[in-house]
RNA sequence: GGGCGAAUAGCUCAGUUGGUUAGAGCACCCGCCUUACACGCGGGAUGUCGGGGGUUCGAGUCCCUCUUCGCCCACCA
C-alpha cells in the first residue's frame, strides 16, 4: 500500500519528465499502451443500434493497395482521419475505424510483372496459376507494410478489424454482389468496343483510361471516288494507322457539299478495296473537312455507327498494339506493315500515302488522348466481349440521397460534380483481362444452349447443372473497384445479413478521401449501398486536397520531390506531422510542403508541442503532490480576475472548436431518405479541421501559457495563502487538462503523455478514451472582461519599454492614473507587476511631467517616468503623429456617423457601436492633448 | 469545347451571411539565456487584398471583364 502510494506521487515529480521532449522515444511508448490496452478496439454491443448506451460512429479507411508504402498523400488522408475518429471517440460515442488493404488488381500485377521480367519471364511463361501464387507470395511478403507504417503516425484504427479485398470473407461479398446483380438484370455481357492497354493486355473503364492533352498532327487523306479516280473527298484524322480498317467514310445528311455523293464509294488508299459514301449524324460539317472515315473496330464513335448501318468491323490491330500479323478476312494489311508497332505503322502509312497522292496535308493538332492510369501507355480502343454493369438503375437513388441531404459533400462544389456524373453516367466495363483479382463468377457450358450455357454462380461449380457436362469458368477477373465499392458494407460483413458489426455500424458516417476518386470509388459505393443494403454507406464525404510541392506539383514518385512521412517522424515526431498537414488543410485545399526543406513546414508542429511540454513541466512542478481539487467544488467567488478569464476563454475556445468541426451526424429525421438527412443550416457547416486546430493552438499558447501561466505563478508559491493557492492550482490543472483533451485528436501521442502525468489519473485511464471537454461557464463573462483591462495595462508597459528600448530586466516604476472603477486595478497591480516587470502603484489625478504614457479602454492611463531614460522630444513626436492619426479617424468616424444613410441602414449595433468608439476617441483625445500640453509646452 | 477553383505580408495560408483600424505561422529587424520553454520571451516593420470597371452609406467579401495558375468533364474524327 504504502509503495504504491510512493508511485504514484513520483509519477508527478519533475523527475520524470526530461528537460527536452523527445517523441522519437515518447511516440512508440504512448502506441503500445494504446494497443495493448485495446484503447482503439470498438464494441458492436455497445453501439445503441444493439441495444447498446452509445451511438456508433464509423469510418471505414479509403483501402491502401496492400503492397503500397506510405506517402504523404496517405498520411494527409489518414490523419483527418484519425483526428476525426479521435474526436468522435471523445465525443463518448462507439468510434470504430475500420482499417483495410486493396489487392489492387492491376497496379499490382504490374509490380509483379516487373519483377519476374528481371528474370527474363513473362507472366505467359509462368502460367496463370503459378502467376497467381507468385503474387500472393508477393503480397504475403511486402504486404500490409503500409498499415504498420500508419501506426507511426497515430492511427488509431481497430486493426484486428483489417480487411483486404482479396480475403474469402470479402471474396464471397463480391460473389454476391455479382450475381444478384445478374439476377437482376444489370450485369450483361457486351459486344463492343472499349478502352484496352496494349501493355498491361487488359480493358479498361471509362475512368480508367485518362485524358491527357497533346500535341498531335491532323492528316487529311483524299479518298479517290470509285467512279471519277479524279475526283477525291479528303478525310481528317488522328491517326491514320486505323484508316486501314475503314469500311466506309460518313457525311453529315444535311451538309450540301456532299448530298449528292451519298450512296457512291470511294476507293481506301493503299488497301484498294472499295468503300461506301454513307450520311450520318455523327460527322460534323465544321470538324476538317467535314468528311469522316469510319472505323468501328478500333474507334467507339464509328463502332456505333458501323451498327447503325450494318457494316463490318475488320481488326487491323492486335491487342499488343501491332498490325495485325496474319491476313485477316478482308485482307487489309500489307505484309510490310504486318507486326509493326500502331505508332511505327502510322509513319510508314503516312508515307505510303505521301507516294500514293493521297496526302493531302497534316497541320498541328492539340487533343486530348487517353492514357493507361496504371502505366500510362496510350490506350487503343479495341472491340471486345466485356461484362457490363448497367448504371442508370443504380445511379437513381445515389442522385437522390445527394439531393434530398442525406449525403453531403464537402467542399460543397463537388456535389455538383458527383450529380453531373451520375446524369450522365454510362456503363461500367467491370471485366479485365487480368489474372490478379477476383475471377469472374460465370462459367460456361458447351454443350448447353444459350441460355443454360451461361452458369452465374455464388459457388464454384464443376459441371454443368443443365446437363452434367463440363463447364470452363470465364477468363477474366473484376475490375478492383468491384471489390473496393462494397468495402463499407463488406468489412462490417455484409452479405451476412446476422454480422454484428453490420448491424452496429452500418451505415457509417464520414468517408474521407481524395476527389480524384470520386466517381471510381466514392459514388459507386454509394450506388453499391443502395442497391444492397437500401441505405447509403455514409451521411458525409470529406475531399480533401492533394500534396504538392512548392511549385504545386503533386508529389510523386516519378519526379522525386515527395516528402517521406516516416523521415518527419523521425526528425520532428508524429505530432509535428500531424500538426502541419491539419492546421494547413483549408477545407478542401491543396497542402503545399518544400520537400527541399522539412525543417520549414514541420517546425511549427514541434516547437508547438515543445511548448505543450514545457507547460506540462512548469505545471507538474508547481502543483506540487497534494491532491488538487475539482473545480466543481470551487465557489465562484473564489476566482480571481485571471482565473475567471482563463475560464472564459477556454470556454470561447471550446465554442469555437465546436463549431469548427460541427455536428457529428445529420439530426433531421426524414420518413423518405436514410432516416435522417442534413438540416440545411448544418448540411455544409463543419469539418474545418484547420479552424478547429487554430483554436485550440491559440488557447493553449497565447492564453493559457502567455498569460494565465505567468499572472498564476506567484500564487503558486508555497508560501502563498493557501486558498488561493488552492484556487489556482484547481483552475491551472482544470484549464490544462481540458486543453489536452481538445488538442489530443490532432497531437495525440504529446497529449497522451502530458494527460497521464496529470494529479489524479487512475489506473488505466488513457486520454484516447477521455470525454470531449464541455462549456462549463463557470466565471462571470464580466469578471473575464475585467481581465482584458489588466492585460491592456500591461501591454501598454511592454510597449513603451519597447519604444524606449529598456532592458526587459530593469524594473519600472508606474503608475496607472485610474477614470473610474480603482478596484480592477488595485487588485491587480501586483500581476500587472509581474507581467510588466514594474512596481505599479494605483492613483488619480493628473499626469506628471517627463513620462511615457499609454491612455488605457475606459480612459484610465499609464505612466511611465522614463526621467534619463527617455527622449523628451522623441516621446513628443510619438505623441503627436498618434494625435494626428487619431483626428484623422475622428474625422472620417465623424463623417460617416453624419451619413443619414449609412445611420439609417446600417445595422443598430454596428451604429451604435461606431458611436461609443467615437466617443472614446474624442476622450481620448482630450486626454492626449493635454499630455502633449504638459510634455512637450506647446 | 463546357464547367469549377485559386490569386491577400518575402513564404505557406486564415478571413463566416458585405460592417469599426485585414490576421496567423514561418522568415525578417531590435532587445532579452526574466528560475516551464532560445524548438523560447518581449517589442517591431511589412499588404494600392492579381488588373480594370460596377453595385452600395460601406467591398478582400457581391456583379461584369481581363490576366495568370490549377483541377474536373467532354464521342470534334
Amino acid at each position: 500500500m504504502r509503495l504504491a502510494l510512493v508511485l504514484c506521487l513520483s509519477k508527478t515529480t519533475m523527475s520524470e519528465l526530461p528537460d527536452r521532449y523527445d517523441p522519437a522515444k515518447t511516440e512508440p511508448e504512448v502506441y503500445a499502451e494504446w494497443l495493448e490496452h485495446d484503447c482503439f478496439g470498438a464494441d458492436a454491443s455497445r453501439s445503441s443500434r444493439l441495444g447498446g448506451d452509445r451511438t456508433p460512429y464509423t469510418i471505414v479507411m479509403p483501402p491502401p493497395n496492400v503492397t503500397g508504402i506510405l506517402h504523404v498523400g496517405h498520411g494527409l488522408n489518414n490523419t483527418v482521419q484519425d483526428v476525426l475518429i479521435r474526436w468522435a471517440r471523445m465525443r463518448g460515442t462507439e468510434a470504430l475505424w475500420a482499417p483495410g488493404t486493396d489487392h489492387a488488381g492491376i497496379a499490382t500485377q504490374n509490380v509483379v510483372e516487373r519483377l519476374i521480367a528481371q528474370e527474363g519471364k513473362t507472366r505467359f511463361d509462368l502460367g496463370r496459376d503459378a502467376f497467381v501464387r507468385r503474387t500472393e507470395a508477393f503480397v504475403e511478403e511486402k504486404g500490409g507494410v503500409i498499415l504498420k507504417q500508419l501506426r507511426a503516425i497515430g492511427a488509431s484504427a481497430d486493426w484486428k478489424r483489417t480487411a483486404y479485398t482479396l480475403s474469402p470473407e470479402l471474396s464471397r461479398a463480391v460473389r454476391e454482389a455479382f450475381v444478384r446483380l445478374y439476377e437482376r438484370g444489370l450485369i450483361y455481357k457486351g459486344h463492343r468496343v472499349i478502352h484496352w492497354c496494349p501493355r498491361c493486355l487488359t480493358s479498361l473503364s471509362d475512368e480508367e483510361a485518362e485524358f491527357q492533352d497533346e500535341p498531335g498532327s491532323l492528316y487529311r487523306i483524299a479518298y479517290p471516288l470509285s467512279s471519277d479516280p479524279s475526283r477525291s473527298v479528303t478525310i481528317a484524322t488522328t491517326r491514320p494507322e486505323t484508316m486501314l480498317a475503314d469500311v466506309a467514310v460518313a457525311v453529315n445528311p444535311k451538309d450540301d457539299r456532299y448530298r449528292a455523293l451519298v450512296g457512291k464509294t470511294v476507293r481506301l488508299p493503299i488497301v484498294h478495296i472499295d468503300i461506301p459514301i454513307i450520311a450520318d449524324d455523327y460527322a460534323d460539317p465544321e470538324f476538317g473537312t467535314g468528311v469522316v472515315k469510319i472505323t468501328p473496330a478500333h474507334d467507339a464513335n464509328d463502332f456505333e455507327v458501323g451498327k447503325r448501318h450494318n457494316l463490318s468491323a475488320p481488326v487491323v490491330i492486335d491487342e499488343t498494339g501491332k498490325m495485325v500479323e496474319e491476313r485477316d478476312a478482308s485482307g487489309r494489311v500489307p505484309a510490310v506493315l504486318q507486326g509493326v508497332d500502331r505508332f511505327e505503322a502510322r509513319e510508314r502509312i503516312v508515307a505510303m500515302l505521301r507516294d500514293e497522292g493521297a496526302l493531302k496535308g497534316i497541320e498541328a493538332h492539340q487533343h486530348a488522348v487517353r492514357h493507361c492510369y496504371r502505366c500510362d501507355t496510350v490506350v487503343e480502343p479495341r472491340l471486345s466481349d466485356q461484362w457490363f454493369v448497367k448504371m442508370a438503375p443504380l445511379a437513381e437513388p445515389a442522385l437522390a440521397a445527394v439531393r434530398a441531404g442525406a449525403i453531403r459533400i464537402l467542399p460543397e462544389r463537388w456535389e455538383a460534380v458527383y450529380v453531373h456524373w451520375l446524369e450522365n453516367i454510362r456503363d461500367w466495363n467491370i471485366s479485365r483481362q487480368l489474372w490478379w483479382g477476383h475471377r469472374i463468377p460465370v462459367w460456361y457450358c458447351d454443350d448447353c444452349d444459350p441460355p443454360q450455357n451461361v452458369i452465374v454462380s455464388r459457388d464454384d461449380i464443376t459441371q454443368c447443372p443443365y446437363c452434367d457436362g463440363p463447364v470452363r469458368q470465364d477468363e477474366d477477373v473484376l475490375d478492383t473497384w468491384f471489390s473496393s465499392w462494397l468495402w463499407p458494407m463488406s468489412t462490417l460483413g455484409w452479405p451476412n445479413d446476422q454480422s454484428r458489426d453490420l448491424k452496429a455500424f452500418y451505415p457509417t458516417d464520414v468517408l474521407v478521401t481524395a476527389p480524384e476518386i470520386l466517381f471510381f470509388w466514392v459514388a459507386r459505393m454509394i450506388m453499391a449501398g443502395y442497391a444492397f443494403l437500401g441505405r447509403a454507406p455514409y451521411h458525409s464525404v470529406y475531399l480533401h486536397g492533394t500534396a504538392r510541392d512548392t511549385q504545386h506539383r503533386r508529389m510523386s514518385k516519378s519526379l522525386g520531390n515527395g516528402v517521406d512521412p516516416l523521415d518527419v517522424v523521425a526528425l520532428f515526431g508524429a505530432d509535428a506531422f500531424r500538426w502541419t498537414l491539419i492546421a494547413g488543410l483549408g477545407l478542401g485545399a491543396d497542402v503545399i510542403l518544400d520537400p527541399a526543406d522539412l525543417e520549414k513546414s514541420f517546425a511549427p508542429g514541434r516547437n508547438f508541442a515543445t511548448k505543450l511540454w514545457n507547460i506540462g513541466r512548469f505545471l507538474l512542478s508547481n502543483l506540487g503532490d497534494e491532491p488538487v481539487r475539482p473545480l466543481a467544488e470551487l465557489d465562484p467567488k473564489q476566482f480571481s480576475l485571471a482565473d475567471a478569464w482563463i475560464l472564459e476563454r477556454l470556454d470561447t475556445a471550446l465554442a469555437e472548436c465546436d463549431g469548427a468541426l460541427g455536428p457529428l451526424q445529420p439530426t433531421k429525421a426524414s420518413d423518405t431518405v436514410d432516416g435522417r438527412v442534413w438540416r440545411t443550416d448544418e448540411r455544409y457547416a463543419g469539418l474545418r479541421l484547420n479552424e478547429y486546430a487554430e483554436s485550440a493552438r491559440r488557447f493553449a499558447w497565447n492564453e493559457l501559457a502567455d498569460w494565465y501561466l505567468e499572472s498564476v505563478k506567484g500564487r503558486l508559491a508555497r508560501d502563498a495563502e493557501s486558498d488561493d493557492r488552492e484556487v489556482a492550482r484547481a483552475v491551472l490543472l482544470h484549464v490544462f487538462d481540458a486543453a489536452l483533451r481538445l488538442l489530443h485528436p490532432v497531437v495525440p501521442f504529446i497529449t497522451e503523455a502530458l494527460w497521464q502525468k496529470l494529479p489524479g489519473r487512475a489506473a488505466g485511464e488513457y486520454l484516447v478514451r477521455a470525454s470531449w471537454p464541455r462549456i462549463t461557464a463557470r466565471a462571470g463573462a464580466r469578471a473575464g472582461e475585467e481581465f482584458e483591462l489588466v492585460r491592456e495595462a500591461v501591454l501598454a508597459v511592454r510597449q513603451i519599454r519597447g519604444d524606449y528600448n529598456v532592458a526587459p530586466g530593469k524594473t519600472l516604476d508606474v503608475s496607472i492614473l485610474v477614470s473610474g472603477d480603482r478596484r480592477i486595478y488595485e487588485e491587480n497591480a501586483p500581476t500587472i507587476g509581474r507581467l510588466a516587470r514594474a512596481r505599479v502603484t494605483v492613483a488619480s489625478g493628473g499626469a506628471p511631467e517627463g513620462a511615457a504614457h499609454a491612455v488605457l479602454r475606459g480612459g484610465s492611463e499609464v505612466v511611465v517616468p522614463l526621467a534619463g531614460l527617455i527622449d523628451v522630444d522623441k516621446e513628443c513626436q510619438r505623441l503627436r503623429t498618434e494625435l494626428e492619426q487619431l483626428a484623422k479617424q475622428i474625422v472620417s468616424r465623424e463623417q460617416r456617423l453624419a451619413n443619414p444613410k449609412y445611420v439609417e441602414r446600417a445595422p443598430e449595433h454596428v451604429v451604435k457601436s461606431d458611436r461609443a468608439t467615437l466617443d472614446e476617441m474624442i476622450s481620448k483625445r482630450g486626454q492626449l492633448t493635454e499630455k502633449v500640453r504638459a510634455l512637450c509646452g506647446a
